[in-house]
DNA sequence: CATACTACCTTTTAATGCAAGGTAGTGGGG
DNA sequence: CCCCACTACCTTGCATTAAAAGGTAGTATG
């Protein structure tokens, strides 16, 4: 009695966005200086969703762990915004990141390809 | 001051890893019938690290999903094994998952593209 | 001045990867 | 015949964390 399999794949579909969030927030903030609203909408447009919820609490472990900055900028309209960008550390971090990707792109594709 | 670099690069790692999990785990046993131990050193072969407390409750889950089936099989040497196998379900899932992971890639290396 | 909107943040819940520890079948050496 | 090593299975407890839901406050608009 298989155990509801549409849930299991948006399950699976939410794990794998999930893990690799974190490295996709870091991508965004290195283009340009943005705020955490931007990041949603950019996201969205790559198809990974992500909610408030998860985006506020991630910035600020990236901030403390040292790899992000932020400095307050009024809008226009409404109240003031947190525009992040990336340390230094940050920026190594990223480069660091990009192999992970990388390695791990390949190491899939093999698997994948090893198929009958 | 930025709060232990290093832990915060293998976390990330092992995030992106942990994401892509059962996906390689349906990979490597559409392939042929395989059993935990198997599972675990093709994983290793391609840099993904798993370990078995990882490894056991996670195929439970997966079998309890009807993603998977198993049989006993006795060993030569040892004691009798879990050979698993994907039912229809499972390989209807994985084919779904094939889709997500192109996708993924193709939104991710957009995204590395568009860097400064 | 009240309502709508935007932006920030926190609390709580549920999922889950992993370390550590536990059970049991098999076979070889003494 | 017994003990020890090896393999394979499984469970318990902990820490992390994504996401849902709810909350505060500044700004603009009718």
């Amino acid at each position: 009695m298989p155990n509801e399999n549409k849930t299991s794949l948006e399950n699976s579909r939410a794990q794998m966005r999930k893990g690799l969030l974190e490295y996709c927030i870091l991508l965004v903030i290195s283009r340009k200086k943005v705020y955490a609203s931007d990041i949603i909408a950019s996201l969205r447009t790559a198809d990974l969703l992500v909610v408030e919820g998860t985006m506020y609490p991630l910035l600020s472990r990236l901030k403390n762990d040292g790899l992000l900055d932020y400095h307050w900028q009024e809008s226009k309209s409404g109240p003031p915004r947190k525009y992040y960008e990336l340390t230094s550390h940050g920026k190594a971090m990223l480069k660091q990141l990009d192999g992970t990707w990388e390695m791990l792109q390949s190491s899939i594709n093999a698997l994948r390809l090893a198929r009958a």
